[in-house]
DNA sequence: GGCACGATTGCT
DNA sequence: GCAATCGTGCCT
């Protein structure tokens, strides 16, 4: 049965920036196999294309990102070097490509394997391709705010992997909780 | 049809 | 520092 915290589409539909620094702290739900698989989101990046160069969307609408220029609160999922997959949540007005990548999770329940960092993340929270396109806001897969809800304090900086991307990779498009050791990469803390 | 490469990870 | 591994985008 559906959550009845689970956010609804005007969420998704705040600007991309808010978005990805308001989901640090709310939980990721994957209903699988009648369990639930949730986590506490931990670390997220904003893409905000097609101006953006660092996001898929940057090089116009194609058979991949066709979900990013959709309406928002839907996942974009994607295989990246042959193995791993990510998770975005979709997010903008229909026709906008922007998306928040989630990073990392701190487990709360249903979670065996390690959740730092995107591939992981997905791996242990059993995503892959067949969740591309999936509607947040009905279904398997969902966001939701956590019962107790507690303060965070949120960490910022450039965003990982996007070395090419030139003027796009210095923007501080990346979140994270400055307290959860689950955040990913070795420049994890610091910064505001 | 071919080819270079990536929003990663873990091992050397 | 680099291999693993394959879908995607772009070129021929």
């Amino acid at each position: 049965m559906a959550s009845i915290l689970r956010l609804p589409r005007d969420f998704y539909r705040q600007d991309t920036l808010t978005l990805a620094r308001a989901l640090i702290g709310l939980h990721l739900v994957h209903r699988v196999g009648g369990v639930r698989r949730i986590g506490r989101i931990v670390e997220t990046e904003a893409y905000l294309g097609p101006d953006d160069r660092a996001a898929h969307s940057s090089r116009g609408r194609t058979a991949r990102t066709a979900v990013m220029f959709g309406p928002p609160g839907h996942a974009y999922v994607y295989l990246i070097y042959g193995m791993w997959h990510c998770l975005n949540v979709v997010s903008g007005d229909e026709g906008v490509p922007h998306a928040v990548l989630l990073r990392a999770l701190a487990p709360v329940s249903g979670l065996a394997d390690r959740t730092s960092g995107p591939g992981l993340l997905c791996r242990a929270m059993g995503i892959d391709r067949r969740a591309n396109g999936l509607d947040l806001t009905g279904g398997t897969l969902w966001i939701e705010r956590p019962h107790a809800p507690q303060p965070v304090r949120i960490g910022r900086s450039t965003r990982i992997g996007i070395d090419y991307a030139g003027e796009w990779a210095r923007r501080p498009w990346r979140f994270f909780d400055r307290d959860s050791p689950e955040v990913s990469g070795r420049r994890a803390r610091g910064k505001t």
